[in-house]
Formats: structure tokens, C-alpha cells, sequence
DNA sequence: CCCGAGTCAAGAGCAGTGCTCTCGATTTAG
DNA sequence: CTAAATCGAGAGCACTGCTCTTGACTCGGG
């Protein structure tokens, strides 16, 4: 892809690359607040004054480590879409999807999705990574809805208000879908995320863990809550 | 309370108390994992190893924030069911409390609900407290149950496998509620705060943010698909 | 009343952190 | 070929959590 020009851009790309899976290492074993780049150097057999020169901060290692994360639960969730039958099959291996991609790396997982770092601010580079998984979620429904598979469940409420402003921006990547279902979906995202942090963060313990009936359950009756037939 | 009874008590519990007042004040301002030892020390005019005498360590001093904050939190959940008037006021009066004290407290909220602290495990003492949200809902649903307004609704699946033993031990703290009920409170529950997380750490931006009118409209909706008329 | 036991704040110190700046050496580009 | 850009190394600053010791204080039993 990239045939860096010269030594030095190739020397410098395969560093940086190396810095970011190093600190992806430490940060699976120890924690994001505990990744020090110090620690990233001592790994590398380089000085921690060096590693400034390909990250400006620690901030940015872990903005370039977010980003990564996006990015690799997004391509989860989109070959899982891709590669499924019908839409509600589709719908389902993308819950799976992100559940299993959370389990395999709680650590990033609790990046991205678990309290932000304190005093970070995220970018605007990550918030196009972070709608991946949302964009695919989207992308079935719409696909649904072109195949006449999507029910719209009557009793669902018509959006009023407000809502039929912040609806309608999700409408134009789905289009044609209604917007009492797009209200629904988001019911269901926001309750698939915070069904898989609560299993990873041990809120469950006790009661519902393991979780992976629980959660075959939840996704399931969430998507006929949607209406995906 | 405590008539503390020698004045070494008393100001050994007095000064406990502004410890964790002055650590609460800097949690606010700062985050979880930036609170400093040395700066709440330096806040309340002591020396840092002091700090030792009353917490031996950072994480004590955390858990202790921990407590108080599912505490408060569970409070505020207890009086919101008990000052409603129909079992699904009460819920949503629940639902209601919880996002509100969550956006009064975001960083004691991240605390207890986002990523755990690196390398910390959470003891005994904080999964009583961490309960009484989760409780009182309950209560709200046995006690819809027996006044006769719960009506379990038919499409809902009847649980199976492990989710039957799993659901039986809420179903001790919610006598005669009926299972598929349950997990579709869990269900519920777990969209509650999976919402709440979104809302407060930045996820909804772009789309449902202000999540006002979204956040009604779940959360009645969730109601209703629990089966509380 | 008094004295030993327990408790306290203070201070020095250790190992670690993020980050800055300077200094030579090397590589690139004109 | 030379000037500019980039590089790793090192020293150093201001922090952090935490430990240990020291001297002063308070408390309770005789």
C-alpha cells in the first residue's frame, strides 16, 4: 500500500506501527490509565524522550490506539453483516459480533465505549471510526426495508418532536426506513451496548453471568421489537 | 449518630469525612484517575503520608467513593419509587432519577458504571450498594404485580435453560413476577444505563444528543414492553 | 495524678511518571 | 556538496503513590 519514499519514511512508519503494538500489549495486561510510555520504551530498547517524536503525547498514542479500536470492532461488525443471510440474521451476527470482539479485548473495549480518559477530549479524527458499527446496523435495516422483510411494529409510538429531527439524520443513511423504527433501533444499540459493558465490567455477576443465553435472548427480542421479521 | 466517643473519634471521623469530601470535590473536577493523594492533602493543609493514618491506600480511598456514590445513587432511585403514584410512574420516576443523578455526577457516575480502575477489584463491600437501583426496581415490578396492573405480555418468550435459574434468584427479591417479565426488566435495565453511558460519555453526539425526548420515549417504551400498563 | 501504650502529623526518601530541552549524529533534499 | 531536517540519547523538572522514621500528642488504667 505504501511504498514509503524514502529510508527514513519506511524507518519511521514501521516504528510508529511498533510503538502502537506495544502499547496495544500493555494496555491488554495493564489498563489504559496505567500504559506509560515509559514502559513502551523500555520495550522497544529506546529512550522515552524518542517517542515523542512519533507521538506528540501520551494523548495521542491512546487517540491513535481509540482509533484503532474503532476501526477493528467496525470491520468485526461489517464482514458479520456481510456475510449473514437475512437481515435479522445480519442484525443478530453484528450484536454477536460486538460482544465477541468486547470479550476477545476488554481493555480496548473499555476505551472506547467506558468512562472517557479524564481530561481527554476525543478528537474529531475518531468520531467517523466510531459510527462503523452504527452505519452497518443502519445499512441492514435499510436492506430490510428494501426487501419488504421490516415490519414496522404498530404499536410503536410515532416520533415527535425533536426526535424527528435527530431520526432523520440517521433516515438519510437508511433510507426509507420509518423513523418509529430507527427510534426502536437506537433503543436496541444503546441496550446492546450497555448488555455487553455490564457484562464486562461485572455488573452482571450474580445475576444474569454468564451472560450468553441472557444475551441471545436480548438481541433476539430486541430485533422483533424492531420489527426485523 | 455517633457520639463519637473519645475527641480522637470524633475527629478521626471528622477528618475522614473531609477527606472524602475534599477527594469528591477533586473526583468532580479532575476524573477518578487523575484524583491525586498529595492533592487532597495539600487541599486540607496536611502532609501527604498523613493521608495513610485514615486510608491505606489510593484504592481504599476509591472504594470508599464507590460506596458513597451507589449509595447516593440508590437513595435517590428508593425515594424517586417511593414518592410515585401507579407502578409505572414509579418506574419511570426510577429511570428518571438515575439519569439525573448521573448528569449531576458524572465522574462519581464513571466511577461506578465505566471502565473499572485499572487493576483494581472491586471488594465485598461495594455489591450491596451496587444492588438498590436494581432492587427497587424490583419492588416497583412485584409490587405492580400485585395490585394486578402488570400484565405480562403474550409475545414475550418464555425463558429457558440456565435464564430460568438466573431469573429465579431476582425472582426471590420480586415474588410472583413472572420470568419472562424478568428478563425483559433486565433487558430494560441494561438499556437504562446503556443509555445513560452514551448520553454522558459523548456517544450520542451528532445523533440523539440532547437526549431528552429519546431518552422519555425508551424508557416508555420499555415500560410498556415489560408489561407495566 | 502520671506514665506507658497507642495514635498522630511531619519529613525525608524511593521508584516511578509525562514531558521539555539540548546535543551530537545521520539522512534527506536542493 | 552543503544546508536543512530528522533522529536517538541524555539530563533534568515537577509530579505521583507509597514507606519508614521521628518526635509530639492523647488516652486510659493504676
Amino acid at each position: 500500500m505504501n511504498a514509503g519514499r524514502t529510508a527514513r519514511d519506511r524507518a519511521r512508519a514501521e516504528l510508529t506501527h511498533e510503538i502502537k503494538d506495544a502499547a496495544r500489549r500493555q494496555l491488554a495486561t495493564e489498563g489504559a490509565e496505567r500504559l506509560s510510555l515509559r514502559a513502551v520504551s523500555r520495550e522497544l530498547g529506546m529512550v522515552s524522550s524518542a517517542l515523542y517524536r512519533y507521538f506528540p503525547s501520551r494523548d495521542d498514542l491512546l487517540t491513535a490506539l481509540i482509533i484503532d479500536a474503532y476501526n477493528a470492532l467496525g470491520a468485526k461488525a461489517e464482514t458479520a453483516a456481510k456475510n449473514a443471510g437475512t437481515p435479522r440474521e445480519a442484525w443478530l451476527a453484528v450484536c454477536r459480533a460486538v460482544r465477541a470482539w468486547a470479550i476477545e479485548h476488554p481493555q480496548e473495549y473499555a476505551l472506547i465505549y467506558g468512562s472517557p480518559v479524564a481530561g481527554y477530549k476525543a478528537p474529531e479524527s475518531t468520531i467517523e471510526p466510531a459510527g462503523r458499527v452504527a452505519i452497518a446496523l443502519l445499512g441492514i435495516l435499510s436492506q430490510a426495508q428494501a426487501s419488504g422483510v421490516l415490519v414496522p411494529p404498530e404499536d410503536a409510538p410515532e416520533p415527535a418532536g425533536l426526535m424527528v429531527e435527530q431520526l432523520g439524520v440517521l433516515a438519510e443513511m437508511a433510507p426509507g426506513v420509518p423513523l418509529k423504527v430507527l427510534a426502536r433501533a437506537m433503543i436496541a444499540l444503546t441496550q446492546l451496548y450497555g448488555m455487553v459493558s455490564f457484562e464486562l465490567f461485572g455488573q452482571l455477576v450474580g445475576t444474569m453471568d454468564p451472560a450468553d443465553e441472557f444475551f441471545a435472548d436480548a438481541t433476539g427480542q430486541l430485533a422483533t421489537f424492531i420489527g426485523i421479521g
